[in-house]
This record gives structure tokens, sequence and C-alpha cells, in this order.
DNA sequence: GATTGGCACTCGAAGTTGATGAGTGCCAGA
DNA sequence: TCTGGCACTCATCAACTTCGAGTGCCAATC
């Protein structure tokens, strides 16, 4: 019963504090919220709720502002998960919709996802590691250099160049062709490496050393990992909203915004696709990012999670429309992938 | 002679305002340059600078700043471009050279850029119009379903579904394929768009719908010019140096930032390769872009001028180090571009 | 035992004042 | 044409004050 009303004192404050951007204080609530006594008594709560270390006041005579661990609490307990409206649904749908490549879903997710949180949106391209093999090509561009192309099932296309040390015919090329083609198409990657393996002994001695040269890029272009790092970043200009704070806040921000590999621990830490995860202040290892929090999920066809997108924001941002927008457009994604 | 030492003024003025970030006196000014007369005298030379409208001061009371057009002044006749040191040169000829395809030269030079200036860099992918046709890959998915991959002299790949009415053999396939690439290899985008008119009524009449499909595809894809807008940004922590004026400032060049259309109208404004532009504060009709200066020049092989890049920073630069340094990276990556 | 009203207290925010000094414009003399 | 001198302006900064929101605690009340 008490308790109760504590947690409503901090749900209160939570969302008085994201919407004023200003500590709150005992008066300014029982004002705002029916919450059916007197300031003095949630002055008492308050003594409670700081003792616990979920508020803080920033001096003595201040109002209260949550803690990290306030809004871990507010984001675990005390936050309930709408389904977003028909209208909101039908607009995420067509914008979606009308994409035609995969750069193109990206793209207009990292938008969507900015404009509909204002806040700085991350997408990470569908991971190599999980997709398939849906073709390879391979097109003799001069007589010794070969240009490799690969298509995955997400419609990431990697292409390589390749010098042979001996002219090729069209002949032996649509024989390395297809028998590469046999061997991978249809793989997952991580087999799909595997299988390379066998290519160069299943073709004639002739073609042998080409055929080793076609496979090694093949299998280092699929086992690379700087494309596995490709994201995309929207809505910096959202960090406007940041108010002051600049140099300490925001550079760092910015910085780690541009350190693709940071992103892509935090995104990283997302669990299958339909989890979120939410990462609040300095929950994690990155000090630097104090003060922000990260709003993520995976997203992929069939919910397979390849790859993972999400927000990242003030700590003190509107969490439960935030989780709820964030996990619409994964789900509209998936979908988009599925069709593809 | 009176004149010219006026034009030593502007120029010390410009350089000590850029170096130090604030008005300036003629007191410091001639205690920091050796100009060999007294502040009186500077002063005087001050009240005629700013007669023209070339330097201004905040507030009665206060050194003087630059304007616009005094900045003007400075890099048309003030600068001179010295080449860069050897190590320099040196490091950015190693920093690109290690790039393995397009997306990785553009990444590279971009990072490259914005750490050598220190500003927001930009870099546009190169143009679809100005390069030729490698080559046309037609991978059949499924009996109906259709992969179109252009592969373009620039490196950049293009990739399109078509889905037939028709089931296609592999033979029709095939001779789609040579049809196509006979037709469009090696042409000027410009000219592969027309030249695939004819590829329909030159193959037998029962792949002629198929044929009518692909090309139709092909064109849309050379043509569509959302392809032309492919632009990549980094650096933009380097913003947090502007100081403050955030709302004022900040916030409407993160936006245009994102705007890409207008970073490409900026840098379209661009001439022949080897040309600097350089744009400086209110110049040009964006007003949100007011206390901003932009420095870009074209770049492609053989200094073509297939694509832009620049960087974008407070109208308070390094002019004469920020130009050496763009045409620097410009010319190596056109010299890169050349060797791909 | 929980709740409430009252009251003294704290302390940041905002405004006021005055000293400081960099910088100016102008003028008379070299 | 340049220079030194002089009176004047005005932003900046520090010290000081006022103001008020907000607190903690306590005795009274339900």
């Amino acid at each position: 019963m008490m308790e109760d009303r504590r947690l409503a004192v901090l749900r209160a404050i939570v969302e008085d504090y994201v919407s004023t951007e200003e500590p709150v204080g005992s008066k300014a609530l029982v004002e705002r919220h029916q919450l059916g006594v007197s300031p003095a008594t949630v002055r008492n709560d308050m003594a409670a709720l700081e003792d616990e270390g979920l508020i803080h006041q920033p001096h003595t005579s201040a109002g209260r502002v949550p803690t990290d661990k306030g809004y871990r609490l507010f984001v675990d307990k005390l936050t309930t998960l709408k389904p977003m409206s028909a209208p909101e649904q039908r607009a995420i749908a067509n914008f979606l919709e009308g994409s035609v490549d995969l750069d193109d879903v990206v793209q207009r997710s990292v938008r969507l996802l900015a404009q509909l949180t204002r806040q700085v949106a991350v997408v990470q391209y569908p991971t190599l590691s999980r997709s398939t093999v849906r073709h390879v090509e391979l097109v003799a561009l001069a007589p010794t250099r070969l240009l490799i192309v690969l298509i995955l099932s997400t419609g990431r296309v990697e292409q390589r160049l390749a010098d042979l040390a001996d002219e090729l015919d069209d002949e032996s090329l649509a024989v390395l062709r297809s028998a590469v083609n046999l061997a991978i198409t249809g793989e997952i990657i991580a087999e799909a490496v595997m299988a390379l393996d066998g290519v160069p002994e299943a073709v004639e001695p002739t073609v042998r050393p080409a055929a080793e040269l076609v496979c090694a890029t093949l299998a280092e272009a699929m086992s690379d990992h700087r494309s596995d790092e490709r994201i995309l970043v929207g809505g910096t200009s959202n960090l406007a909203r940041f108010g002051e704070g600049f140099d300490t806040t925001l550079r760092p921000l910015l910085e780690a915004l541009e350190e693709h590999v940071v992103l892509l621990k935090l995104l990283g830490e997302t669990g299958a696709a339909g989890a979120l995860t939410v990462r609040i202040g300095h929950e994690g290892p990155y000090q630097e990012l104090a003060g922000t929090s990260v709003v993520a999920t995976g997203y992929g066809p069939e919910d397979q999670a390849v790859a993972s997108l999400g927000i990242v924001g003030p700590t003190r941002m509107d969490y439960p429309g935030t989780m709820t927008t964030v996990r619409a457009v994964a789900r509209y994604m998936s979908r988009i992938l599925d069709e593809a």
C-alpha cells in the first residue's frame, strides 16, 4: 500500500522530469498528479526513495531527479508498452513500403526512427554471418583480371577484384563459376566458407590455380568483419535538444557516433529479435556515454535477428514511447526483409 | 604603399582572429606582427577597412572581426597555397593506399579529410552519369525471377530485381546477357541508356518481353537520381569546436548535414577538377548556413570531376591550410580511381 | 502508525553595483 | 602621412543582495 504509493511517486517524478526537464518538487507533483495525499507525505516518500538511491537532488534546495537506478526501475517495473495507434502503424508501413533495395530500406528506417523518436537513430545493416549465399558471379574484365560478385540473401552485394597468374578462357570460367555456385549457393555463410575448401580439388588441374584464388578471395570476403560493421546513423540534429552541457556531453557522444565500433558493441548486446534492450546511463563499459541511454532491438527475416537497430538519447527520455516505436519499426523492417 | 599596408593589416586580423577566436585590437596586432607602424596608424587603417565593409566590430570598444567580405578578399587576394610537406603527402598516400573497394576509398577519404582539417568532411560518391558500364550480369534466382547487376567503371554496383511474366531458359538468358553487354559495355551512362532501346529488337521474339523488362529496369537504374545523391559525412564531432551559439548555429548546420540534398547543391557548385570552390558565410542561397564556409573541389579519374568532396566549417577557419588539404586529398583520390 | 500543516532553513538563480581594462575616435604636432 | 596623447565607451567579472522554491523536522491529527 504505502510501497505502491512510493512507486507511483517515482513514476510521477520520472514522467514530470522527462516532460519539463526540470527537477520536480513535492508541491508541483501533487498539483500535476492525482496522488490524493499532501506534499508533506510526498516529501517523506521522496526521502525514502532517495535512501534507496532511486532519486537524487542536485543541490540541497532543489527538486528531485531520477537516478539511473530510478530509470531502470521505471523501465523494468512501471512501463507498459501500449501498441501503436492504427494511423501510426499505417504511417510506418507506408513509409517503408516504397523501398526498392536494401540500402533504401535501411536509409528509410533510420529516417523514420529518428523522426518518430526525435532521437539519434542507428540501424545496422544485416550481418553477413547469418545470411545465405544467393549467387556468385565471375566476370572477366580482362584476360587475367576477374571481378567476383557475391550476392547474399539479405540483398547485400560484395565485390572483389582478383588478378590471375594465367589467362583463363571463357569455358574454364564457366566451369569454375558453376562449380563455385554448386558448392555454396543456398548455404549459410559459415558453412559456405567451409564448403569452398573442396572446390579447387573438384575442378580440372588447369583451372585449379584460378579456383584457389577465387575461393580464397570469396572466403576472405565472407569472413571480412569490416563488412559486418556497416551502420547508418541519422537524426543527429536531434542532439540539439540535449540542452547545454555541450563539451561534457555532446562531444564524446558525437565521437562515439562516429566510432561505429562502439555503436556496434552497444547494438550487439541485443538478444533475440523482439526483445528490447535498454541501457541506461553509465550501465555498461562506456563512461563517455554517461547521461545517455540506448534503446535497441534485433530484427531480421523470420525474426532471426540478423542485425540490430535502435536509438541513442539522453537518459531523460520518454522510455515507453521510444520503446514502442523502436519495436514497431523493427517489426516492420523484419517484415520487409521477409518479403524480399 | 598605404594600400598595401591596409591589406597587410587585414591579413593580420584574419590570421589572428582565426587562431585566437577573439576580436583583435590595434595594440595586440602591432605586437604580434612586424608591421613597423604604431597602433594609432593601424587604427586609422582599421577605420578605412571598416568603411569598405571588410571588418566589423561586434560592439564599440571591442576589437575587429573580419566580415564575410573580408574573408573573401583574404581568400582571393591574400592566400597562396603552399604545397604540402613531403611527410604529409606520404601520410595521405599511405592512408588511402590500402583501400580495397570503392566504399573503402570513400570512407577513408572522409576520415582523412576530417582529421587533417579538423572540420566536417563531405565526400560525394562518384556520380553515375559520367562513369561507364563495365559489365551487366543477369542471374536467374528463380524461373521467373531475375537479378540484374550493373557494374560501373567507378567500382559502383547497382542491383535490381525483376519479375518476369514467363519462364526464361538458361540459353535465352545467355543470349540476352550477351546482347545487353554487347550493347552497353564500355559506354558512358548517358549513351548506354539510349543504346538499350535497340536491344529488344535485336533478340528473338520469344526473348523480347524479358529483354524489354531488363532494359527498362537497367535504364531506370542508370537514370535513377537517387543513386547520384550518395554522400558520406564525417568528423561531425569537430562541430564541438564551434564554441557556443548552439541553437542559432549548430542545429541548422546539423540539419543541413543530414539534408544531403543541400550538401549536394553545395558540392555541385564545384567547377572542373583541380579548381577549388570556396563559399563563405551567407554567400549563396542558404541562409541557415550563415556563419559557415564550404571548401570543395571536384575529383575523379583523369581529372574528369565525376564527383566532389570538401569540408564544411566555421567562417572563421584556416583557409590556406584547409584549401591545401582539400586539394591534396582530392588529387590522391583521383589517382586511386585512376588505378582501379 | 500514517498523514498533515507549520516553520525555520538552505541555497541556487537572477539582478545590482562598481571596478577594471581593452579598445576606440579624434586631434594636434612632428 | 604618421604618431602620441587623451577622453570616452562598454563588455566582463566579482562581490553582494534579494527572492523563492524546496527541504527536513516536529507536533498535532486522523
